[in-house]
DNA sequence: AAACTTAAAGTAAAAAATACTATAAGTAAT
DNA sequence: ATTACTTATAGTATTTTTTACTTTAAGTTT
């Protein structure tokens, strides 16, 4: 044993305050792991559903694509990581971020171990304009249909988001985040016809959704299209709430074309 | 500046390969995490759901009941942790577990930042007899209506695995892993009751199950009861498999008496 | 003014869910 | 053996919801 890892062990030992484990290994030795965070950020452009991709300017995986994440610092919760590394990155801020799924295998991060807990969250892409920044080189949204290679273990971490996405939107109304404040019938069927990849009738769709009660008809119409404008709705986010509380299940299926 | 401090921070140095963070932190000081794993069992034990807590035998919190969870090693991939600590503090194994939320607020573990990520898995409580062993003193099936105080913050952990267990209820067949392999219709609907806080119209709920045609009916009768026996049942697991490829979704909801 | 496009309302038929009632098949008590 | 009792299971009429369409409305473009 060299002197180096002596002295490495000793002060190692030094901190083991509470136990030893099972094994006699030295309580410490659990304690070299970082923690990161990766968002995935969906958003809703030309009838397609984009996600969030940032481009390396650091090594490892340099000049990659990846989902926008970092490491943990040690006195920061994990939430709030979420937020921060997002906001670094890609100036993106007040965005509710999710939680899905942590991923922990041994060898997913070349630099060390590395256990990272995803978020996902969903937003009106016109509202917001990331900019690159950090170690980022630049921001990019793709198609979900159109990814390039992913750094890490991120297309698993994607994948996952895609299928959690994809069961979550039947039961729960979170397509509307995707949209406009103010949009009208046909464009949210579109929208579920693309987060469901289904066709849905266009008469028998508009007779569910309206009979949720779930939709504030504005007095206003769809402007600078060439054929009958169509009316203009609205989330109503508070109705939502009180819906559920009578035990209401938001669920969108209706038979597909 | 003291002569451990420095022969720490040279070593930390050594292994500093990559690069360093946004404001000059040496990339190693982000690598003191532990991480830890927490196992929530459930049970379905005389008409109640039952949740599988261990007495702590160490510090902290020695004397405490908690979940079932230890620290990850650094080389074990964390799912396989989640089985291993399972079998190591009770000795239950081959249990299906599902990973469903990650906790890492700063101050969770009063040992150090431990970061945990949270399995819930159900059983056939008949099937598995817990044994407690290495620093656990004791083992229990808790009513989850009935709950001891909990070590660190794993009644927080323990409120969302019910809660997330209610929401999928709903939705996946995941029922029938807590009753045994036969069961009549009463017992599934019972189970059901308990799980959903709720009383279903017998024949309906009959209706609607059978309807479902995922129950295979066996050849075989309730024995030993003091009125006419009920039929016996067993779940299809390969009859859901092929209903689901056909985009079948299993909804068990009926509306409440 | 006619042709065209999409919006939106309506409607008949089918299917599913609900609220019951009736009957069956066993055990236990008289 | 008969009767009472318990739970299982089948059945059914009514209501509600879903489905598959058709019709009408309201705008734009030629």
């Amino acid at each position: 044993m060299d002197l180096i890892s002596y002295l490495a062990a000793f002060i190692m030992n030094q901190t083991n305050k509470y136990f030893l484990s099972e094994n006699n290994v030295p309580f410490q030795d659990f304690f070299h792991f970082g923690m990161s965070v990766d968002c995935v950020v969906f958003g809703y452009v030309a009838e397609e559903i984009k996600v969030l991709l940032v481009q390396r300017d650091a090594e490892p995986f340099i000049h990659s694509w990846a989902l926008p994440g970092d490491l943990v610092p040690m006195d920061e919760d994990l939430g709030d990581s979420a937020a921060n590394v997002l906001k670094k990155l890609t100036g993106l801020q007040n965005i509710f971020m999710e939680q899905f799924h942590a991923f922990g295998a041994v060898e997913r991060h070349p630099a060390g171990r590395v256990a990272t807990v995803a978020y996902y969250s969903l937003v009106k892409s016109d509202n917001y304009h990331p900019v690159a920044s950090s170690w980022v080189k630049e921001t990019q949204w793709f198609s979900i249909k159109d990814l390039p290679e992913l750094a890490f273990d991120h297309k698993r971490i994607l994948d996952k988001a895609i299928s959690t996405l994809k069961r979550r939107v039947k039961y729960r109304p979170v397509g509307f985040e995707l949209l406009p404040l103010k949009f009208t019938l046909l464009e949210l069927q579109a929208l579920y016809e693309a987060l469901l990849d289904l066709k849905f009738d266009k008469p028998n769709f508009r007779k569910k959704i309206l009979s949720m009660d779930l939709l504030l008809q504005l007095d206003e119409v769809q402007e600078n299209v060439s054929h009958r404008p169509a009316k203009l709705f609205q989330f109503d986010e508070s109705r939502y709430r009180e819906l559920r509380k009578e035990g209401f299940a938001f669920d969108i299926t209706v038979k597909a074309n």
